[in-house]
DNA sequence: TGGCCGATATGCT
DNA sequence: GCATATCGGCCAA
């Protein structure tokens, strides 16, 4: 039974792609594990990093396939994946359905709620310890990322606490999941 | 060097 | 639904 695994080169796609594909994808690190139920895609938007953070931003131009972690609001910590051979671009992971490691992920987060432990982009890197020091590294190299056998019915929407570019339906969501960071 | 703002999470009303 | 902690990144001065 052949592996379903992402390489480097399915980063190398536009980013909208890019962040279908991770949809329904199960995202491994370390001995935890999650579904990918939902992720935003940014570009050269005037909400993007590449635009807004243009020295750590800059990440996003300089190739696909790495691991672009941010700190915001002083201590939240956020994953992105860049993308795009042709231009900046990356995809932020917002939520996952927990599946493995559960029992660390709620140590690190302090709930035993399920639904809690990776339902939000901060969340998420806090259940998987994820090392902010990973950035610019390969997404290949600290992460295994596996299809699922069949795609996942896929809703649109605005993407979620932006201030600018309010109007573009960035955030892409696996319709109907309890693990999403908001209700759609 | 100071000040502003933010791709958030949490707790309270 | 709303307030706010908390500090890195950025830029103006």
């Amino acid at each position: 039974m052949p592996r379903r695994v992402l390489l480097e080169r399915h980063f190398a796609a536009p980013t909208l792609d890019v962040a279908r594909a991770l949809l329904g994808c199960t995202l491994v690190h370390g001995n935890c594990a999650g579904v990918i139920v939902e992720v935003e895609a940014y570009g050269v938007d005037a909400a993007s990093h590449f635009v807004t953070r243009p020295r750590t931003g800059a990440i996003m131009g300089e190739g696909h396939g790495r691991i672009y972690v941010y700190s915001i609001y002083g201590v939240h910590h956020c994953l992105n994946f860049t993308t795009d051979a042709s231009g900046p671009g990356a995809v932020l992971i917002r939520a996952l359905e927990p599946t493995r490691g559960i029992e660390s992920m709620k140590e690190r987060r302090g709930s035993e709620r399920l639904a809690d432990l990776c339902s939000g982009p901060a969340r998420l890197v806090q259940a998987l310890a994820v090392d902010p020091a990973l950035t610019g590294r390969r997404v290949t190299d600290a992460f295994e990322i596996v299809r699922p056998r069949h795609a996942p019915d896929i809703a649109a929407g605005p993407r979620i606490g932006i201030s600018e570019a309010k109007n573009l339906p960035w955030r892409l969501v696996v319709k109907g999941s309890p693990f999403l960071s908001r209700r759609t």
